[in-house]
DNA sequence: CGGCAACCTTGATGCAGATCAATGCCACCG
DNA sequence: CGGTGGCATTGATCTGCATCAAGGTTGCCG
């Protein structure tokens, strides 16, 4: 059975008064727009979920009854072509919030890639919230806003930078946004496969996988583990992704 | 001279009480959702301007002061990399929002296409209308929605679709939502050149070129002149734009 | 520990689309 | 009406990345 098709599991579907008020992704998302006061109604709609690596729980053209915010782990969205051709639009870490959508069903699907947990909000809920809690809206706006503003970068990438620009840009976006390992800044860890790294540049695995090792022999980073990396020369690789070179 | 390098001019810069209450491109835009009653307070903050063929009237980088909204003609977005390598992001024509963002800057750049009519807005006083009128701020954020949800298909497209893919993708959304010639459904005027094509479809001139006169050949399109363009397909051209063949 | 499966890396070859290079087609203007 | 400049088309060649094809590495499980 492939891990697509399990299904993702609710932990405590009725919500409790202080799943929200703890919740370590609040600080980093649209529900810290709700005041501390009326945190209660907040918690009261929250379903916390999680799914194991590999569930898919968000279908695309399925019809989009929930908004989904990330609490804990790592999500790929994406599209695909009929014939399996994979366009990954994104990937979500805590505090990151999907679903959002005029139309009537999901524009594309979400899989998790480590273990992940989330919170599930039906959308006619969210409504009645949204029209009582202003700010809730205005901060709605701006992370549509900022969603775009980043999809115009990645429209850019993949129009028009080579593969080693994609791959730079996209290490920078890692270390900047990314897990970071403790031990030391400028590292930090890929939960992402190879697979997911190429359909998210539009590049293959083996141009992937060649040009990181064409990146480490030139001096611009190191790979201590397939799943890890530490950028030895953040200026010169910065300055690769923006194409000055 | 280049054109870009000229300046929009503004017709009516004090606004005046019918400016919008007549306004073409209202009933597809977000003023709409500012009722009639008030819509002299709209007014008083439209500026109402123009641009001629190629004047860049919004500067990636530049501070964002203004909003816009088009009235008339098409507009291209567009970033560019150090080198002179472009993407254009989209195409905005008449109704279309502009400008949405939360930093200080403007993500990108904008030209006047045709001849261009547009409204602009100062962003503090926009402010102030979005906390009188909440229905214009869910406005603006279905609208951003929206544009989230092509964006994601833009990105299917350049990462992973054939040229043949793209150029069939881009000609039935200017199908659809493009000016349509009153001579007959399935026929359509394209404003942009075929540079413009190409660096929205993230190829060159001479693959668009190519690409075009292969459809027709294969009997998808009719090119009656190289600024207009009739399907003869439809149906097969919508499966070829969607990955189907 | 050994055997399998999933993933990653590396090498050889092929091809879609880029690049280079004319040529054609208007529209504009003196 | 002939010249000029900007765009589009078409052809010849080149190349960056895809595809095809082995290995190598890691980690799991019996």
């Amino acid at each position: 059975m492939y891990a697509s098709s399990t299904r993702p599991v609710a932990i405590d579907p009725l919500g409790s008064a202080n799943v929200c008020a703890n919740c370590d992704a609040r600080p980093h998302s649209v529900c810290n727009a709700v005041p501390d006061s009326e945190i209660s109604r907040l918690a009261a709609i929250a379903m916390v979920t999680h799914a194991e690596p590999g569930t898919t729980f968000i279908q695309e053209g399925d019809p989009a009854t929930h908004f989904f915010n990330i609490s804990a782990g790592t999500v790929r969205m994406y599209k695909l072509l009929p014939d399996g051709r994979r366009q990954i639009t994104g990937f979500a870490g805590v505090g990151h919030f999907l679903g959002l959508a005029v139309s009537e069903t999901y524009a594309f699907s979400a899989e998790a890639i480590d273990c992940v947990r989330f919170c599930k909000f039906s959308r006619a809920r969210v409504r009645t919230l949204l029209d009582d809690y202003p700010a809730m809206e205005k901060r709605l706006l701006a992370v549509a806003s900022t969603e775009l503003v980043a999809a115009q970068d990645q429209m850019l990438l993949l129009g028009r930078k080579t593969a080693r620009e994609r791959l730079a840009s996209f290490l920078m976006l890692q270390s900047r946004q990314g897990v970071l390992c403790q031990s030391s800044r400028n590292r930090f860890a890929l939960p992402m496969s190879r697979g997911d790294i190429a359909d998210y540049l539009g590049l293959t695995i083996e141009t992937v996988s060649r040009t990181l090792t064409k990146l480490r022999s030139d001096g611009f980073i190191e790979i201590p583990s397939s799943t890890e990396i530490a950028i030895r020369a953040p200026a010169a690789l910065e300055g690769l992704a923006t194409g000055m070179a």
